[in-house]
DNA sequence: CTTATGACTTTCA
DNA sequence: CTGAAAGCCATAA
């Protein structure tokens, strides 16, 4: 299993209705050092895994959405997360979520 | 093998 | 929490 799969295995465990930060992935795969790297697994995701994987529910560590990718932009995943019933707050053109009450502690 | 890069994190203030 | 600077790590070329 390469290290995409197991930011992509990690990741689907994140519960509905709640939120994990890029460095907690990356501990939870044994890589604390390697954020960046999920970000870039996301990124490099294919079209079908865009659906079977919560990537929306991946932000960093401010409970900010820094999403570049322009094909689901970050109101497009703020759009999904209040689908699933967290508060995604828009400050300054950015989306944020509240880390305190939605972020997954397993 | 060496560089460059990036959906980030930690540290200091 | 926010902002700026430095650091880490896997992948691509």
């Amino acid at each position: 299993m390469n290290f995409y799969e197991q930011v992509y295995q990690t990741v689907k465990k994140v519960p509905r209705g709640k939120v994990a930060t890029y460095g907690q992935i990356a501990a939870l795969i044994g890589s604390p050092r390697s954020a960046r790297m999920v970000g870039w697994a996301m990124h490099a995701m294919d079209g079908g895994k865009l659906e079977k994987i919560p990537w929306q529910r991946i932000i960093n560590r401010k409970g900010h959405i820094s999403t570049t990718c322009e094909t689901h932009p970050a109101m497009e995943q703020a759009n999904i997360l209040q689908r699933e019933k967290i508060k995604v707050s828009l400050k300054d053109g950015n989306y944020f979520v509240d880390l305190k009450e939605y972020l997954w502690r397993p």
